[in-house]
DNA sequence: ATGAAAGCGCTAACAA
DNA sequence: TTGTTAGCGCTTTCAT
């Protein structure tokens, strides 16, 4: 059995509640400090957390809660938000949904913070698939701090802070390098026109080409829905084949991989008939010559963020102090590849 | 205030125990069990799992104790784990490592044990650093069920199961494959003399080569360290002027990475100066012709029957029964490309 | 600075 | 089957 705060006391002729003070870093006579601590020593206790949670009203655990784990961007983020909470002492509950379409997403959302409300987390970390945040209102109400990833929800503004990257920044770089190559038929594809960051980076991407005087047409500006594979390829293809472009932007990592493979099936080579940019550096290191140009997000940097904003809305919630929601907003960098070619 | 049994005693007008036992699937009158679930409605009543936990000694919590999450062989076992032991009940406590030397990620793993035992989870599943299972004493000795991925522990054969897959087979297979398109000059790329399952594929791979009457040069079994990534990008290139061979295998994902920088540094092409084989899917889908040979590890089924294992030992150590520690041993599949030449 | 005592919400004897 | 009661290990007033 392990050794409880009443051995401790016990073994030393102090009380419990001078055990309980100097374990929570209250101040204690020198000499009783040494007795407590030769004590905690000699029996090995270690605090029993769950009889102070059920004290404290607190798990010490945070709930993470993302899109099933399918890419680098999620994983890399998940690997730095876990190694800064622990950091703070906190545990991470992870929830990763199961992979599905739009809907199926949406809805095991729902049944996700559920899940982590009922083990009693401390508060959530999320990548929203819910992008009006039905799925937080109860955590909130709870009093639950809730922080964002990779997505806003102008809802919640008020309530809930978010990590984002500028996604129009993104777009627009890329968009302008293919441009500075003097491209003018460049076709992007986007990321569903639900999709939050599908819209900021469509947003950005047809800002720079119009600030270039490219004329916008509509037909290149590609919205791709949810999962259905099998179509979008189908769709990038045909949209190849109709608008021959000389460059194209591909917004998203999972967009990157099937618009080269499309590239491929219809026998563009890179960069010599078609120049790419790319995202999340798909295709940047493969061993074959051709290394894509990439906007690449700051994975670390947004999980680092995420998890100390986190830990501050925690803090707040346990002392004093207002939890002003906060938005930070990170840039993404290009890698420079070399599937662009001048024209 | 959420709802406590209490306030579920006093509307239906019964004691305490009565809520209880309902809640825990226990025989109520059929009144009673209906003022129950009225009350429980009306109240939005949900069980305080930490106080529960306080009572029964248990935290609904399972530790996830992994590498730091660098590639897709991790991350597709941990999306399958938490997934898996969810629909169980159970929460996922994520641990993942700090990157670094194996020494490094000796070390940490120790603290990680710490940590988690701290948060105190019931079960702990691991992707194992310390091949000795130093790290795992102390769980063990508390009664803390622990189920292996990946590595078997000789020393903790008795105590703790594994799930892990056909290494020698797969390499074996690797081998043969090359083997059968003719291939004499085949050299293999393992992970690590000292690694678990480095070893295993190297001598899959020697296996084959005896079998066929190829002779086994030594010099052509090349085991590479921990994550010191110059250096063993140098010690491949060396490796391929010094055998110049027709047939490489890396053994692992990052080898396979690393082995294809190599060759394209050294004005190897795929498949026609050289054949390859590779591991976990790596290069498989590249858009640009050549789509590799891959030794694919099953990480869905690998995460499934841990997470499998864990509840049974689980259910075990709550109610009666004999937690016999089991071995799953899964094949690997070939993934066919066209890296393959025949001589 | 310290100690006594109450109680967090639940489970599990034990009695009825 | 049901209710009473005694804790699980800790924190926290409130006296001292």
């Amino acid at each position: 059995m392990a050794a409880t705060i009443k051995d401790i006391a016990r073994r030393t002729g102090l009380g419990l509640a001078t055990i309980s003070k100097y374990i929570n870093g209250g101040n204690v006579l020198p000499k009783n400090r040494e007795a407590i601590e030769e004590a905690i020593q000699a029996l090995d206790f270690k605090v029993n957390e769950t009889a102070r949670n059920l004290k404290t009203r607190h798990t010490g655990y945070v709930g993470l809660l993302m899109p099933a784990l399918t890419n680098g961007f999620i994983m890399e983020i998940i690997q730095q938000i876990q190694l800064e909470l622990r950091a703070d002492g906190y545990g991470t509950a992870l929830y990763c949904a199961v992979p599905g379409d739009d809907d199926i997403r949406r809805r095991t959302e729902l049944e996700a913070v559920d899940f982590l409300l009922q083990k009693g987390v401390d508060g959530i970390i999320n990548l929203p698939q819910n992008e009006d945040g039905v799925h937080l209102q109860r955590p909130l109400e709870l009093g639950i701090p809730v922080t964002l990833i990779d997505k806003q929800i102008p809802e919640l503004a008020d309530r809930v802070s978010s990590v984002i990257i500028d996604n129009v920044g993104a777009a627009r770089t890329a968009a302008d390098e293919l441009l500075n190559a003097g491209h003018r038929n460049i076709v992007g594809f986007f990321h569903g026109e639900t999709n939050y960051t599908g819209r900021r980076r469509a947003e950005g991407f047809v800002d720079a080409l119009h600030e270039r005087g490219c004329p916008v047409d509509s037909d290149r500006i590609v919205f791709l829905g949810g999962a259905r594979e099998r179509t979008s390829q189908e769709l990038i293809r045909e949209k190849l084949r109709q608008c021959r472009p000389t460059a194209v932007f591909a917004a998203t990592s999972g967009l990157t991989s099937r618009v080269m493979e499309a590239l491929e099936a219809e026998g563009f080579r890179v960069p010599d008939d078609v120049s790419v940019v790319g995202f999340d550096g798909v295709g940047t290191e493969n061993g074959h010559g051709v290394k894509l140009y990439s906007m690449l997000q700051p994975t670390a940097q947004i999980g680092s963020a995420a998890a100390r904003i986190m830990s501050e809305q925690l803090r707040v919630s346990t002392g004093g102090g207002v939890p002003l929601p906060q938005v930070r907003t990170l840039p993404a960098t290009l890698f420079v590849g070399n599937s662009i070619k001048r024209v």
